[in-house]
DNA sequence: GTATATGCAAAAAGTTTGCACAGTA
DNA sequence: TACTGTGCAAACTTTTTGCATATAC
């Protein structure tokens, strides 16, 4: 699936919800689309004003929450102390994090979907995302 | 082991690396042991302060900040905006957070320890800890 | 047409920094 | 004693809010 398809389809799903698809929402997605890696909302808001300079910083954070409550997006602290955006589904992957010098490596697996259908019984709950990550110390840092 | 050793423990630790003991250090931890759960910043700063007003802010940050790259706190989005804090070891327990209502239920089992020790080989790093955490729509949030 | 969503600007909240002084080792 | 760490206050960054206007449906 390519950028546009992926930008129509996210909106198509705010639509969805009952959300209107605005100019603020889709540069917001595009924005969220682009990123190859999870984006501080700060991240967000400047890649969107290099495209549409004319939207609100506040539109920009009023999509990310409501993205984010509507389990749209992956939220990760990535080991650091600020949050970060991921537009869920499309390219899963989980960090290994430095907590030295904040390298970090991603990899593909994940064991959690047996984790995710036991407890979605046991809770009542529809899981819609998870978000896993290890933190360690590379090699150059334990020298 | 009861709070004031573990405070004990974790001085040492500081002390292991080469940092000082200090009261700013003591009282940042004693906060974060009697915490039952994640904190943010803010909260450590509050607990801090009920039992040492005269310890500065900057300092809880600091330390904060210093036991984080020494691996010695799980740092957490929770799902939500902000950054929270918990000691590491002791009572490993993850979350399932409900997107909607930020309802969140803690499990025990953790099917990361092999993965854990796949990833350490894999790309070299020593291992300290990791996060995990299920996000999705409680039954109330889906009626 | 109507309700939702926006942009702006200001306020609030959270975090970082510089510096003179204090406390640990 | 030497040097790390501290408290304070100010600067800075990030996030939230109120409100008049614009826009999607």
């Amino acid at each position: 699936m390519n950028h546009q398809e992926l930008i129509q389809q996210t909106l198509a799903r705010l639509q969805a919800e009952g959300f209107k698809s605005t100019l603020a929402r889709r540069a917001t997605i595009e924005a969220l689309v682009e990123a190859t890696d999870h984006l501080t909302a700060p991240q967000v808001v400047n890649v969107v004003h290099k495209h549409h300079p004319n939207v609100g910083r506040a539109s920009v954070y009023r999509t990310l929450e409501l993205m984010a409550k509507l389990g749209m997006l992956q939220i990760s602290s990535l080991g650091a102390a600020t949050t970060t955006y991921l537009l869920t589904g499309e390219g899963h992957h989980h960090h290994v994090i430095c907590v030295s010098c904040r390298k970090t490596v991603e990899f593909d697996e994940c064991v959690i979907s047996e984790l995710e259908q036991r407890l979605a019984k046991e809770f009542d709950f529809q899981i819609e995302g998870h978000l896993v990550e290890l933190y360690g110390r590379c090699s150059s840092c334990r020298q």
